[in-house]
DNA sequence: ATACAACTTGGAGTGAACTTCAGGTCAACA
DNA sequence: TGTTGACCTGAAGTTCACTCCAAGTTGTAT
């Protein structure tokens, strides 16, 4: 059944677009919470399961590693970003890093439209911080893209 | 000497921002094309070798491959994009994927602005193509993107 | 009672992308 | 003359992110 209790973890696999074992696998290591059991031990989840489970397909696919995303999850299933001011600086600073990646594959798009000359194609191109260099306040450093 | 004939692997690792074992780790699967030597054996780089190799830090941070990102070198090699119609095609249809990038990390950038509320974290909000769906010559698919 | 499907676990295997290592060459310098 | 340092090669080892497997349990169907 598809029952008003959970789902199975195959239609969970399913729904999120990961396989059985991936699924299991990110519990093992911490990515999701350990997912709460019937009375035979099999997982049961619930349709909010799935919607933190999407998001870490998207993520990866940026090249995200899974413990960078993390922080991202934990803070996707705390309902709010009321949680606390660390948290939300921690988001503020994914947020700006964001702002690079997308800044630069903007580089990288008028780059191919220009032509793409080889000099040019990265030589200033790809300005993501190697180890995030958190600048304090970054005034001026992150403008919108469009 | 850093002297006007070539570099030497480890100014050119220092260069490039790669390790002197991940350039011979590059040539050895034809990312990079076979670098000269000199008569001792010893590689030797020239700027535009180094201009060749900054671009593959900035492309593996979007989680693009080294296999996928082969062509895009080769392009870069080649000095311009006069190449054939269907490199040029590849390089559209890499452009797309990359502006797919884009409106989703802005997507996620909105979402954080807008307080992050889990079910709509990304519920529909990575549209990046699976598996590039490579079609055999490309039809009149590509033309203009923007 | 027996078979079967759907799950469980821990652990081993895989592929990509490096990184390290062991052993060797060569040129320059004390 | 030896030894040092920068490089070479091929091969083995490491990490990440899975993926597969074997053995076991439970629930349902025949």
């Amino acid at each position: 059944m598809t029952g008003s209790i959970g789902m199975t973890i195959k239609e969970t696999s399913e729904q999120a677009g990961l396989s059985e074992d991936t699924i299991r696998y990110y519990e093992k290591i911490g990515l999701l919470p350990r997912a709460e059991r019937k009375a035979n031990r099999h997982r049961i989840y619930q349709i909010e399961d799935v919607e933190t489970m999407k998001p870490i397909t998207c993520l990866k696919k940026r090249g995200m590693s899974l413990d960078e995303m993390k922080p991202y999850l934990d803070l996707a299933r705390n309902d709010a970003l009321q949680a606390s001011p660390e948290v939300f600086d921690l988001i503020q600073s994914h947020k700006r890093k964001i702002e690079q990646q997308v800044a630069s594959l903007q580089q990288i798009i008028d780059l191919i439209d220009s032509r793409l000359v080889r000099g040019n194609f990265a030589a200033e191109g790809c300005s993501l911080p190697e180890e995030e260099k958190r600048m304090p306040n970054a005034p001026g450093a992150n403008r919108s893209v469009s």
